[in-house]
RNA sequence: GUGCCCGUAGCUCAGUUGGAUAGAGCAACGGACUUCUAAUCCGUAGGUCGGUGGUUCGAAUCCACCCGGGCAUGCCA
């Protein structure tokens, strides 16, 4: 369906072909739903920028656009204001039957993309390390552009890289013998049988010879030590589909290619870039030299792809995954989401495949680059005592906080309600003050503020949808009765929230083109404050409200309860109907 | 040294890719509860958009140069 944007846009582009000529029909109008009531509900911006093209001035250009268009069963009112601006004024009409349209909509007018493949690369823990506050971001900013570009109707296939290989092994396998590795053998907290590991490579010198041996034996496929690998491996899933069963991510075993898968095609890679005439050779090791990058000394910069000692490295497995997305995966968009501090290791990844002409015309390559969580101190987020900060610990911190919060306010909940809630509210405060920022910024980290019911949060989301439950749980109202064409939009708050509801579509887009989250965080603070001030305004079910407005706002309510509630899921977010 | 990113109210953040008087929340102050749940709403106050130039009808947004801060800078990932 078209919401407003795109059918002004279309009537505008009409007219100033109409107006001024055929070159001018890829002109973009410039339509943006007006920032105050008073220039009307949407404008166009069109004329100023055209007034120099067409040589007239911006007023007489505005004139002529408005002479010639077609305000079909859309335009009340048109108004020239200041240096050119067309402020439109849609007919109520009209915003009822988008409403409708939107309402039985089963995408709520967010238009469908005609098919298309992107992978997104995210979470990407490490086997035998504790998933920590670092992976929150990728798993959760990642999680969300997965479901956004689903539900935009991308076929999207989740990839998740875990970091399943490398010289740390030795040492984890080693710790794993001597632990006991039995058949039913389970590590109860990872991150000290890491740090343990880590710990024994650094201090005993026989120990590290094992570890060392048992790198070379893992590398040569010795049986036994590929089945102690497995078990690192399976012991790690386990922890990390804990941790995303809690979290509420879409991740399965299924989405994982790990490093490993990539390990016969590393060779394959290193063929390639020599067959494209980029390989080459320097103090020893194998590299390429992305165009574009440079060294201290202004000298081409390398990106090394083999060892000197003939051994791969990560850009290596980087150009291999990438090179299996576009050949046997057949993806037209690829999609990274890694901290920011990998940009410029991507932006020569990207390079490098570029160079080669391994890239076809249509793939388009992101790197989805976050900032940093940092601690009240502006510093990266630490505990107390200066330790990494678990995830499992977070979420759970999240989960005890909310209850916190519950339990101070009176509640006739059920103890199992309150805990659900609890879990619902605090998951949802810690991914969306995630998801609410700009990605590329740091946040700073800080529990009283996500969990707050006022201002852009959670809480404050799910009570505008809890709110509206409500009313339908009182009135004892079936949702499925209410008719959006019934709506009216007689009082502005009304109205305010009708035009909000009909940019979702666009909302939900413009996340799936920028790959910013936050955007469609924006727009469900906007549309939950919308609400709230529809609810002060507005009575639903107290006596003296004529039935057909009752039914109008029932219809309103619903409808922004569903997009809340949609809304919310693309993030990840869960909602619940009492609180 | 070089490259990338960031700098907006006391604090935490938006600002729809160049549009109208730069917006929210918190904190401060003043109002609204025999309530469709006050877990909310309404109002007041708060700004040299890091700085200086430039581009043009018009700049927080684009370009240049500075000032601060972060990150990255060949054989870890």
């Amino acid at each position: 369906m078209q919401d407003p944007t795109t059918q002004l846009s279309i009537a505008f582009s009409k007219a100033i072909v109409a107006a001024f000529g055929e070159e001018y029909a890829a002109i973009d109008p410039l339509i943006k739903p007006s920032g105050n009531p008073k220039f009307g509900d949407y404008q166009a911006n069109v004329a100023m920028s055209l007034a120099k093209r067409v040589g007239d001035n911006p007023r007489n250009v505005a004139a002529k656009i408005v002479d010639a268009i077609d305000t079909g069963d859309w335009g009340e009112k048109l108004e020239i204001a200041g240096p050119g601006f067309i402020n439109v004024h849609l007919k109520t009409d009209y915003l009822i039957s988008q409403l409708a349209a939107v309402a039985t909509d089963e995408h709520l007018g967010v238009d469908q993309a005609s098919g298309g493949k992107v992978v997104v690369d995210y979470s990407g823990p490490n086997v035998a390390k504790e998933m920590h506050v670092g992976h929150l971001r990728s798993t959760v900013i990642g999680d969300a552009i997965a479901r956004v570009l689903a539900f935009e109707g991308y076929n999207v296939i989740r990839q998740n890289h875990l970091g399943d290989w490398g010289t740390q092994f030795g040492m984890l396998i080693e710790n794993l013998i001597d632990a006991g590795a039995g058949a039913d053998t389970h590590i109860s907290d990872l991150k000290t049988f890491y740090q343990d590991a880590k710990k024994r490579f650094d201090d005993e010198p026989e120990f590290k010879d094992r570890a060392r041996k048992r790198v070379v034996a893992l590398q040569g496929g010795d049986e036994k030590t590929l089945e102690l690998w497995g078990k690192l491996i399976d012991e790690s899933k386990r922890h990390f589909n804990h941790a995303y069963q809690l979290l509420g991510v879409l991740l399965t075993d299924d989405d994982i290619r790990a490093e490993s898968f990539y390990n016969d095609k590393l060779p394959e890679v290193i063929t390639a870039l020599e067959d494209a005439g980029k390989l080459k050779e320097s103090q020893g090791a194998k590299v390429v030299y992305p165009e574009g990058f440079k060294d201290e000394e202004g000298n081409p910069f390398p990106m090394i792809v083999c060892k000197s000692d003939g051994g791969f490295l990560y850009a290596t497995t980087d150009l291999a995954a990438l090179r299996y997305r576009m050949n046997d995966l057949k993806a037209d968009r690829i999609v990274y989401v890694t901290d920011s501090r990998q940009s410029q290791h991507f932006a020569m990844v990207f390079q490098t495949v570029n160079q080669c002409h391994w890239r076809p015309d249509n793939v388009q390559l992101d790197h989805v680059a976050f900032g940093t969580v940092l601690g009240p101190d502006r510093k990266p987020f630490k505990t107390r005592s200066g330790d990494t900060v678990k995830l499992i610990d977070l979420m759970e911190e999240a989960v005890n906080r909310a209850a916190g919060v519950i339990a101070e306010k009176t509640s006739d909940l059920s103890e199992d309600d309150q805990k659900n809630v609890a879990r619902v509210v605090g998951i949802g405060a810690l991914k969306y003050a995630d998801l609410s920022s700009d990605r590329i910024k740091d946040y700073v980290f800080d529990w009283d503020r996500m969990l707050a019911l006022e201002g852009n949060t959670a809480p404050y989301l799910i009570n505008a949808y809890v709110r509206i439950q409500s009313i339908f749980r009182k009135g004892e109202i079936d949702v499925a009765t209410v008719d959006a064409s019934k709506i009216q939009l007689g009082e502005d708050a009304e109205k305010t929230l009708a035009l909000k509801l009909l940019q979702f579509g666009s909302a939900v887009q413009s996340v799936a083109s920028s790959l910013e989250p936050h955007r469609l965080c924006t727009y469900l603070y906007e549309l939950a404050s919308g609400f709230h001030s529809f609810y002060e305004k507005c009575p639903v079910l107290k006596d003296g409200v004529e039935p057909d407005i009752k039914d109008s706002r029932l219809a309103l309510s619903a409808l922004v309860a569903r997009t809340l509630k949609e809304g919310l899921n693309l993030l990840g977010i869960d909602v619940v109907d009492r609180m």
